[in-house]
DNA sequence: TTTAATTTTTAGACTAGCCTAAAAATTTAT
DNA sequence: ATAAATTTTTAGGCTAGTCTAAAAATTAAA
């Protein structure tokens, strides 16, 4: 019932690759996102294969199979929540969250995820807008996207920001952007790509560089 | 800096087992603690060797070195910061939180632990009394005694029990027992070994065997 | 459509951490 | 003080997860 640490990367790795593309996802693509070379994820989609966690086809790729993509949400509902409490209870920010993270969601024990979830009060969405699945691993499909791909008077939420770096998050600071802030598309500037922005609390131009690092979820 | 899981636990293995008998520690008794095989402690404890975090002179046993011992005070450190989250913050009981505080103290990540140690306000003792190492490495010298080997008189407060079972556990709630209750020992019965009780509430008397698997500190 | 470039897999090897069985050192008993 | 029993170490081996280099399959190009 329960996986290595590595599997259970390897999943979740696996997971969010066929979320993207749709249809099974080749080794080289897992390669990248578990920072392994493409000859040990052969080897290791093999085993996962033969555990049943998903189906490799020789030179095709791999699919989750039932088993595999509740073990993936498992782990990345442990890894949201994880999240969650940090922002939320220990003062981290966005962009710290992460590396810690990685390692809390490999802890084993349903009782210590359990009552984390209780404690947080049973959370839908983690500091960067995505859905937490819950006990029964049933998640919400996510609305996220990046500001840049919205519809003019569409209204949405800020909820992450694609590129932490302080000086980014200081820009947005400044112009009373942060998670949580509503905001709507008043114009798309079709010369060079800029936006109108309607916030709480006034109106402003963006460029389309930050826009298309500014994370919204569609109300 | 960082060590590995395995490492983190020979390391806290040996100095839980130096505070108890003084002087070096064999590999055998390193080896129960550690639930491994002599001869796989005596291949790690030369690899601590050359990293020196410890000494180890062959059929005489190790001994910490500085660095050893603040490694592994950093472990206990985690561990008993865990304990106390858990029990306070996710309604574990004593003897559900060790499986789990095991795992947990194995994260690393400074900011994560010195932000849960504000977060439960720098807590100097665990749930079971037992003293948290502070930042940098300082830890109070524990008062912890077997109730069953005080001196009358002496007054104490209950820290942990030794027998986690949920029966003891019971009986002694049954008796208004628990965890900082404060007791003092009103007189040794040598012909069983029993004892008379004085707690705020009541005077009791308890078996030798109970008196055996209670945890006090003095006061 | 045959060759060239690329992707993917296989084969063999490495490390950490463990094991068993045999050898060596130490301790205990006579 | 020497033999017997015990403890501890050495030697050789195993597994999980990774790697590199070579081979095979697939895809792209001429």
């Amino acid at each position: 019932m329960s996986h290595s640490l590595s599997k259970e990367n390897y999943l979740k790795a696996i997971f969010h690759a066929s979320q993207q593309t749709k249809g099974s996802v080749p080794t080289t693509v897992i390669s990248k996102k578990v920072g392994a070379k493409p000859s040990s994820v052969t080897d290791m989609v093999q085993k996962l294969d033969e555990e049943g966690l998903l189906e490799y086809q020789k030179y095709k790729g791999v699919t989750l199979s039932e088993a595999g993509n509740k073990a993936a949400l498992q782990v990345i509902r442990k890894h949201r929540l994880w999240e969650s409490f940090l922002v939320k209870h220990l003062n981290f920010n966005w962009d710290e969250v992460h590396q810690v993270a990685e390692q809390l969601e490999h802890i084993q024990s349903d009782k210590l995820i359990n009552e984390l979830d209780r404690f947080l009060d049973f959370p839908t969405r983690d500091p960067h807008g995505d859905p937490i699945p819950n006990r029964a691993g049933y998640m919400k499909t996510s609305n996220k996207k990046l500001l840049v791909d919205m519809k003019v008077n569409q209204p949405g939420v800020c909820v992450g920001v694609k590129d932490n770096s302080s000086e980014f998050l200081q820009y947005l600071d400044k112009r009373n952007i942060g998670l949580g802030t509503r905001l709507t598309v008043l114009h798309h500037e079709h010369f060079d790509g800029s936006l109108h922005l309607q916030t709480e609390t006034s109106t402003l131009m963006i460029s389309s560089k930050i826009a298309q690092n500014i994370y919204v979820n569609l109300l």
